[in-house]
Order: structure tokens, then C-alpha cells, then sequence
DNA sequence: TAGGCCATCTGGTCCT
DNA sequence: AGGACCAGATGGCCTA
């Protein structure tokens, strides 16, 4: 598909008066119409022509300074220095890329099959990364439902639905108070506040994008495409309350996802032994049955570890841990078992 | 078919 | 001069 600098280079002189090879298969086209640009200019160039050939019939007359004159040897220079620039350009957005792959490894919900988008994984990532500086900050464990609340701030629909998949939690859960204009509660009393959540909420988008989905915690948004779904252990606690408004459940979108989130994608994908033993685990616990049908907060010493607690394991990354990531995993595991 | 997402090309700007 | 970065344009693919 991409064909490496020295191949251009080398087809540059070998194909000097012939079409050249596109670099990649979508932008051929393109280059090949600014190429076939240049050598119309080299033909008035050589020719006796100045600019008004017979194609300056058809063509609008350029304006502005006129250009200099393009030799065969500064076209060719030219050439080469455009490929080398695309090259380096895909080079650039490839390691952006990588990078942004590498972020969605490290955020909650990771899945080769379900790929959250960009913009999706870069506003998780900034959620998710205030949601753990709070933890830290507060030194107390949040509630789950704030968590992942904070964690969808402001992303789409569907990627609240997978976020909500990947925790276990039922989207429906988020329904009761949460208006679009109401701000999470993760955040104790004397937080600092949340930074996304003005730009977030009250206006129900993100700032800067037009998509009328970003940024709600809409109900219609939340439950929009989910149907009849046996769902999370944590299910039952909110059937009696919510169920009889909401439509049922759509399967997470991400099948890998379905046990533990992003934790399972590990377990399932992407983890070796050696892999999962580097991988940090701390639980949030669900005691069962809270007031109102909500769920309880997390209490740090979960009696029923298999009705009541659920697994975040791995709720940090869970590859490449460097010291650093780990000592704030295990700073992170105390938090959530001592608190 | 429209809209979202994406990869790529391209020209401009800034910096070394 | 050349590289990095950026934003706009373009076209392909996919999905509702």
C-alpha cells in the first residue's frame, strides 16, 4: 500500500516523463493531477509558449506573481521533495496513530473489534484521567456509577453505551438524575471541578463539535439502539425501578468486552501469562440492593464477591507497565480496598 | 443516500 | 533548504 521514500525516489528517475505511481492507492489521483500540473508548466517552459496555450482558453488565467520558471531539473526536485513530504506526512499520522492506539489500550473498553474512534478515545482518555487524579486527589473511591459517569462525559452514545458495557453497568443506570445539565457526582464535596463539565454539559455538546450526540447523557441517547439484553450481574438492581421505562438492551458492542471490559479484551486478546501477571487488579465492590434500587456505593470489603463485586482489574493499562504506571496501580488498588 | 470516520495529499508556516 | 506541524480538501468505506 504505502510504498517506502526510496521507491518514489527511484520511480521519480526512472518514470521522469511518464505517470508516476501514486505513493498510496487514494491519493494517486491527486498527485498525479498536481504532477500533471507541473509538466504542463514545463511545457510552457520548454515550449515557445508563455502561459496562454491553447488550454489557457479553458483555464482560468492565473493571477499573482508569475511563477518561475520550471526547469526539468527544479520539477524533478520538486517531485521529490512533495513524495518525501507525503511520506513523511504518512510517517507522522501513522505514529499518530500508533500513539492513539497505544491510548486505547491504556482507557477503559479496549477492543480490536470495536475500535472507539479518535475523538472518542481522546475524550475517554481525558475522563478517565481526571477520574483517577480525583481518586488521588480525594484519596476516596467513587461510587461506580460516578465513575463511569465521569468516564462518559461527553462522549457519544455509543460509546457510553460500550463504556457502560465494558463496566458492567447497565446505561440505564445513568438515567435517574442524570440530565444533561447536571453535573456528575464523582467529584466529594469540595472537588475540584470536573474540567470537561461546563464545556460538556450545558450547552449538550462538546464544544467545538456540531454532532448533537456529543456531550448528553441523554436518555434517548444512552438507550438509543439497545435491546433485550440479559446484562450485568448488576442487572437486577435496577430492573425494578427502571425497567418498565426503558427499552431493553442491546449486547455490548464489543463482544470481548462482555465480562470485565476492557480487562476481558485482555484476558481473551491480547494477554499473555506473563502479561496478566503484570496486569494490576483492584475491585470495585457492589454491595447488593441499594436504597432505591441504586446500586450501593462501593464499599471496600464486598461480603459476596460473586454477586456483589465487580471486577475493574486492569482498569489501568495492562501492557507495557513501566515502574512508575505500577506504583500508581498499586497506589490505586489500596484506594479502592482500604477506602 | 447522508453522515461519520478515516487516510492521504497538499500548501502554508515556523523552526533549525 | 529541509523537516515538523498543521489545517483544508478530497475521496473511500461503512452504517443507519
Amino acid at each position: 500500500m504505502t510504498r517506502s521514500l526510496q521507491d518514489e525516489q527511484e520511480s521519480v528517475e526512472s518514470e521522469e516523463q511518464q505517470e508516476l505511481h501514486s505513493p498510496s492507492e487514494e491519493g494517486g489521483e491527486e498527485e498525479e493531477d498536481s504532477l500533471h500540473h507541473l509538466e504542463d508548466e514545463e511545457e510552457d517552459d520548454d515550449g515557445e509558449e508563455e502561459e496562454e496555450d491553447e488550454d489557457g482558453e479553458n483555464k482560468p488565467k492565473r493571477r499573482g506573481p508569475k511563477k518561475k520558471k520550471m526547469t526539468k531539473a527544479r520539477i524533478q526536485r520538486f517531485k521529490v521533495r512533495r513524495m518525501k513530504a507525503n511520506a513523511r506526512e504518512r510517517n507522522r499520522m501513522h505514529g499518530l496513530n500508533d500513539a492513539l492506539e497505544g491510548l486505547r489500550k491504556i482507557v477503559p473498553c479496549y477492543s480490536k473489534t470495536q475500535k472507539l474512534s479518535k475523538i472518542e478515545t481522546l475524550r475517554l482518555a481525558k475522563n478517565y484521567i481526571w477520574a483517577l487524579s480525583e481518586i488521588l486527589r480525594s484519596g476516596k473511591a467513587p461510587d461506580l456509577m460516578s465513575f463511569v459517569q465521569a468516564l462518559c462525559k461527553g462522549l457519544s452514545q455509543p460509546t457510553t453505551n460500550l463504556v457502560a458495557g465494558c463496566l458492567q453497568l447497565n446505561p440505564r443506570t445513568f438515567l435517574p438524575e442524570q440530565t444533561p445539565d447536571l453535573p456528575v457526582h464523582l467529584p466529594p464535596a469540595g472537588a475540584a471541578t470536573y474540567p470537561g463539565h461546563y464545556s460538556y454539559q450545558s450547552s449538550g455538546l462538546t464544544a467545538g463539535l456540531p454532532s448533537p450526540p456529543y456531550g448528553t447523557m441523554e436518555p434517548s441517547h444512552i438507550f438509543h439502539q439497545v435491546k433485550g439484553q440479559p446484562y450485568s450481574p448488576l442487572e437486577p438492581f435496577f430492573d425494578g425501578v427502571l425497567v418498565s421505562e426503558a427499552p431493553a438492551f442491546d449486547p455490548p458492542l464489543s463482544p470481548p468486552l462482555s465480562i470485565n471490559g476492557n480487562f476481558s479484551s485482555f484476558k481473551h486478546e491480547t494477554a499473555t501469562a506473563a502479561d496478566y501477571d503484570k496486569s494490576f487488579s483492584f475491585s470495585v465492590h457492589y454491595g447488593g440492593g441499594g436504597a432505591g434500587g441504586h446500586p450501593a456505593l462501593y464499599n471496600g470489603g464486598g461480603s459476596n464477591p460473586r454477586c456483589g463485586e465487580l471486577q475493574v482489574d486492569g482498569l489501568m493499562g495492562f501492557d507495557g507497565h513501566s515502574h512508575h504506571e505500577r506504583m500508581m496501580n498499586a497506589q490505586l488498588n489500596a484506594i479502592f480496598h482500604d477506602s
